[in-house]
RNA sequence: GGGCCUGUAGCUCAGAUGGUUAGAGCGCACGCCUGAUAAGCGUGAGGUCAGUAGUUCAAUUCUACUCAGGCCCA
């Protein structure tokens, strides 16, 4: 028996039930280890951070990885999904410090390193339970338990090793870099960070003067920040912007041209340059607090100045600015640094010492205005980063002394190596990634904090230094305990964090090595992740050269373009001088209905839970993956949601209960040999067909990654062809008559439809997919296969194409019969006497062959297909402009007027093919068959409806003994539902007793052998005695009649 | 300020290698069908294909610019 019963079907309760099935049989395990070994496809699962909630947007990455993985299981390929978690980094501390109630790094110190690390790791894991409850709710098939951990010792190794590999071929160096930090906690900002925190600020907006060493002329300088002024150590102007030297109240001021709209009042031009001849002029230091070791003071060319704001000249304080910093190293200008790290001047700056940088701007203001050197001084409003942790603390940028690893030295072979990926979309690999490595920098590789892998550098006093790559070499290092040296061999336990690791020292040549302090940027823990997962070199080699890298498949967020995705692939070209991934899908974020971002100060967040419990996993899968491509920011709408699993999901279940319920009627169990294709009436050949080609235009898009037109490919099968047209069409073969070939042929062929589908589907929504296959292939044993997850991508069998483009003709008289019916009240149970369709002369025989289809469809009983010479039969012409556009170029118009004008004579010879000469402008023009296009509108004297070249008349004549029978159907449609009402079974046989005036008496007599049969009647009988049995009062057409059922025993 | 994406019906989305009639689903109105039925089908209303300019015989489609929204970077 195939499981029956599905009208309220309980979507969340199966899948639970299904998850249990899983887990109880091995399912995911199974479907790794029965396929083989050396086809595998490889997939690398980004980690997330297990310290947030889940969110919608990590079902719809889940969803995405789970469904490439699982399609590629079912076409035979060995696919590990191996999970990981992110555990290190700045998110977790930020976490902790929060719980500690923790503000200031030196708090961190006072707390204690150790403990504080030791909350880290704690912390990582307080969602960890929430994660994996998502992840196995959803149906995302990922090896939880042999996870990778970043914080685990193995994992760390294998970062050490790829550190000490770039280190020893020299990529990693100690630089400057500006980082915007936050003062007050003295720690520096990611770029996220300083992202939440922009906001509109009231800053200075001063213009002042600079003055020429050797002239009597100033400079006029822009700066929003004066407390800069005084680390200034040289000015930028542009190459070939132009400047003027203009006489301005008894003073000379250079500034650039396009600038002059800031000068206050009349000046007079005295000279004009470009910007190259200010190259090296001297001026004179603008405040005095600080020495130099280097040549400064001078004119350099720099070309990010601009003449959009201020004066286009740009005032240098290295320290305090990425661009100053740049160009300090270009003229080897030195560095002036002031400040703390905590913002104050130090004691050097004599007036302003102790002060907070942004606080002394009013001082240094006056200052200059006493001195003469402020020209100009208004308050702007701009955009300006402030510290998120702290209320109202400005972040400032400030040159912090960082590792850097050399990736400009590969950013050639980066760009290269990108062309090789498959990016989806492709824009994102060739815009926001490509221009990303194009203009690639140098990766600032450590960080001050607390909670990540080490660097594994260790210097000494000298400055000499070295890396170590193992735990091995870490062994040759000892701590001191008591004033007593112990080896690390000695030691029991080795933790590869802080502050145990900052313990050990090296002696070589009687030089003591210290661990250099720094951390490392926990996205080269991730990028590490192809080699770190399977501790690589130090363990699988031959797993990881052979199967594990690069991957085949990848897929997150597009928030990861510089982040995930950039470290595995900056990390696999210098270590392996190859891609880490070939294919991969970018996904977009998920906003709410009205397009908003969800966040939780917002309350528009979405709760996968709530969705999976009211309307399953296969459902919210479903939409999220098939309402816009997923690299497309996605709309969420819970009634798309809703729609979604009444259309596809609905129709799905209803069709298969369809199959369901006759087949345990007939006893189908499939076990008759199949059908050969070539036998099965044309309608099963025509599904069939339609099949195989969903088959194999899913499998196409499947490769390309289109997955959403894959799975919208799936859904209008199912919806369009399978339910609406071909079980449609087909219902009588499964409740008339008895078991024949036929009926067989029906059978098979909608199982065989069912089982493909749920193939198709199952990557998709893997849960009802499960839930059909498994209802129908316990049955049939068709398959050996436990579950469709271990199931063969079906091959595509038989194809009849010029089948398939006959029925899109059928189906289209049908269309235009229905709606012909619809315009004129004609309904569907009358009768109608016939119609006549006007097509191609190619597509006649085509149409004559589905003539059943269609009488029987739209309720004709004829059906001519006039021959478009026919007398009744009127043409017109139009004018084909693909055509007639290339080859007639400005008199396109006239020509296709002339087209239009076209009678009889001239269509006549258009058809057969010998041309017409026409004139235009005097110019003779000869028309021939391509460049028009013959329309048969009209039919004298008929109801006629045309689409596409295809036209309908409708006869709608009606005779005495169609309206009979117009009647009869009504009758029938009346004890059909009278059959429902009662609660009889589909095969219960019945008497009817009946009663009503004489036309429907006869009516109904007339066709008593056709009621009888549609409506499993042994016996009708007109009788005015109606007692017992089930009866109802009706209007049939104009009569009334009363009618009574009964079951009879059998 | 720079880069990329998006803008098509009230809503969510297709589509058009440039060709004169731009589609679907939902929603709305009306009707039909109903032994798959809390489904299904049809008809109708609803579009300056964001705007401007250019290229072209022809632009919603190509190009440039503008506007709006989004993401990333500075």
């Amino acid at each position: 028996m195939f499981k029956q019963n599905f009208e309220n079907i309980n979507y969340p309760e199966i899948e639970e039930k299904i998850l249990k099935f899983w887990e109880e049989r091995n399912i995911f395990e199974k479907s790794i280890s029965t396929r083989d070994e050396n086809k595998s496809f490889t997939f690398y699962e980004g980690p997330p951070t297990a310290n947030g909630k889940p969110g919608i947007h990590h079902v719809m990455a889940r969803a995405l990885k789970d469904l490439v993985c699982r399609y590629k299981t079912l076409q035979g390929y060995r696919v590990e999904r191996k999970g990981g978690w992110d555990t290190h980094g700045l998110p977790v501390e930020i976490e902790v410090e929060k719980k500690l109630g923790i503000k200031h790094k030196s708090e961190v110190l006072e707390y204690g390193v150790e403990k504080y690390n030791q909350a880290c790791r704690e912390s990582v894991f307080t969602y960890l339970d929430l994660w994996e409850k998502m992840t196995t709710r959803m149906g995302y098939w990922v090896d939880l338990k042999s996870a990778y951990i970043t914080l685990k010792n193995e994992y760390i190794e294998s970062v050490w090793w790829a550190l000490k590999t770039l280190f020893d071929k020299g990529l990693i160096y100690k630089d400057y870099k500006i980082v915007p930090q936050d003062p007050k906690s003295e720690t520096v900002l990611s770029s996220h960070e300083l992202a939440l925190g922009y906001r509109e600020t009231k800053d200075p907006s001063v213009y002042v003067l600079f003055k020429n060493k050797n002239k009597d002329e100033h400079f006029l300088v822009w700066t929003t920040t004066p407390w800069t002024l005084i680390s200034n150590v040289a000015l930028a102007v542009g190459e070939n912007v132009d400047y003027v030297k203009i006489k301005h109240n008894d003073k000379k001021i250079i500034l650039a041209k396009e600038r002059l709209s800031v000068i206050d009042g009349e000046y007079e031009i005295i000279e004009e340059m470009k910007g190259k001849d200010l190259e090296k002029t001297e001026y004179e230091q603008f405040f005095n607090y600080l020495k130099v070791d280097k040549k400064a003071f001078f004119v350099c060319l720099g070309d990010f100045v601009s003449t959009e704001d201020g004066s286009g000249i740009v005032h240098i304080a290295p320290a305090f600015g990425a661009d100053d910093y740049e160009l300090s190293k270009k003229y080897n200008l030195p560095m002036l640094q002031p400040v703390t790290r905590g913002g104050l001047f130090t004691p050097e700056v004599t007036d302003f010492a102790g002060q907070f940088v942004k606080d002394a701007d009013k001082g240094i203001i006056q200052k200059m205005k006493e001195e003469g050197k402020l020209y100009r001084k208004e308050t702007i409003t701009h955009s300006y980063p402030f510290s998120w942790r702290h209320e109202n603390v400005p972040v400032i940028y400030y040159a912090r002394e960082s590792w850097f690893i050399r990736t400009t030295s590969v950013a050639d072979r980066m760009v290269e190596l990108n062309k090789t990926i498959n990016w989806q979309p492709p824009e994102v690999g060739a815009g926001r990634f490509g221009n990303w490595l194009e203009e690639n920098k140098d990766w600032a590789l450590s960080r001050d904090r607390f909670w990540a892998t080490p660097l594994p550098i260790w210097l000494n006093s000298d400055g000499d230094m070295f890396a170590i790559g193992s735990v091995e070499e870490l062994k040759q290092g000892f701590i001191e305990e008591n004033g007593k040296r112990v080896s690390v061999k000695d030691i029991g336990e080795i933790d590869l964090h802080k502050p145990f690791v900052d313990k050990i020292l090296f002696e070589k040549n009687g030089k003591i090595y210290k661990r250099t302090p720094e951390l490392i940027d926990v996205w080269f823990d991730s990028g590490s992740m192809p080699f770190a997962q399977y501790h690589y070199p130090f363990e699988n080699k031959e797993l990881f050269e052979k199967h594990a890298f690069p991957a085949d498949f990848i897929c997150e967020g597009i928030d990861q373009t510089r982040g995930w995705f950039y470290t595995l692939h900056a990390i696999a070209t210098m270590l392996f001088d190859n891609v880490a991934f070939k294919n991969i899908i970018v996904n977009e974020l998920i906003l709410d209905k009205k397009g908003l971002k969800m966040s939780k100060s917002r309350g528009n967040t979405v709760d996968p839970f709530m969705l999976f419990d009211k309307y399953g996993a296969d459902a919210t899968r479903w939409y999220l993956v098939t309402n816009s491509p997923p690299w497309r920011p996605t709309l969420f709408d819970e009634d798309g949601l809703v729609e979604v699993q009444r259309k596809f999901f609905g129709t799905l279940v209803n069709t298969y209960s369809f199959f369901a319920l006759y087949a345990n009627i007939d006893k189908f169990e499939f076990n008759e040999q199949p059908i050969a294709y070539e036998k099965r009436p044309e309608i099963d050949r025509w599904i069939i067909s339609k099949l195989n080609s969903l088959i194999v235009d899913y499998e196409k898009m499947m490769d390309e990654y289109d997955v959403t037109k894959a799975a919208r490919a799936v859904s209008d099968f199912t919806i369009d062809h399978l339910s609406n047209w071909y079980v449609r069409r087909c219902r009588r073969r499964f409740w008339k008559s008895e078991m024949n070939e036929n009926k067989l042929s029906a059978y098979q062929t909608l199982y065989e439809c069912l089982i493909v589908v749920a193939k198709l589907t199952s990557p998709f929504a893997p849960f009802i997919s499960e839930e059909v296959y498994q209802n129908l292939n316990s049955v049939t044993k068709k398959e050996r296969f436990e579950s469709v997850h271990l199931a063969d991508f079906p091959k595509p069998t038989y194809f009849e194409k010029e089948l398939e483009e006959k029925m899109e003709i059928a189906q289209k008289v049908v269309y235009l019969t229905r709606s012909m019916r619809a315009k004129n009240n004609l309904k569907v149970r009358q009768p109608l006497k016939k119609i006549m369709v006007v097509i191609d002369r190619e597509k006649r025989e085509a149409l004559s062959k589905m003539k059943e289809v269609i009488l029987d469809e739209i309720n004709v009983k004829e059906l001519e297909v006039l021959a478009d010479d026919s007398s009744i039969v009127n043409k017109s012409a139009k004018a084909n402009f693909k055509s007639i556009g290339p080859k007639f170029g400005k008199k396109v118009n006239p020509v296709a007027s002339a087209i239009k004008n076209f009678g009889k004579d001239e269509i006549g010879l258009i058809e057969k093919d010998e041309g017409v000469k026409i004139q235009i402008n005097g110019e003779e023009i000869k028309i021939t068959k391509e460049d028009v296009e013959i329309i048969s509108s009209e039919i004298t004297g008929w109801l006629v409806e045309t689409e596409e070249g295809v036209t309908v008349a409708l006869d709608t004549e009606l005779t005495n003994e169609l309206i009979n029978e117009g009647l009869a159907r009504e009758f029938v449609n009346r004890i059909q539902n009278m059959r429902k009402d009662a609660g009889f079974e589909v095969t219960d046989r019945i008497k009817i007793k009946f009663d009503s005036s004489k036309n429907l008496i006869d009516a109904i007599m007339t066709f008593k052998d056709y009621i009888s049969s549609e409506t499993l009647a042994e016996n009708l009988e007109n009788t005015a005695k109606l007692n017992g049995g089930y009866n109802q009062e009706w209007q049939i057409g104009e009569f009334n009649c009363s009618i009574q059922i009964e079951k009879v025993n059998p």
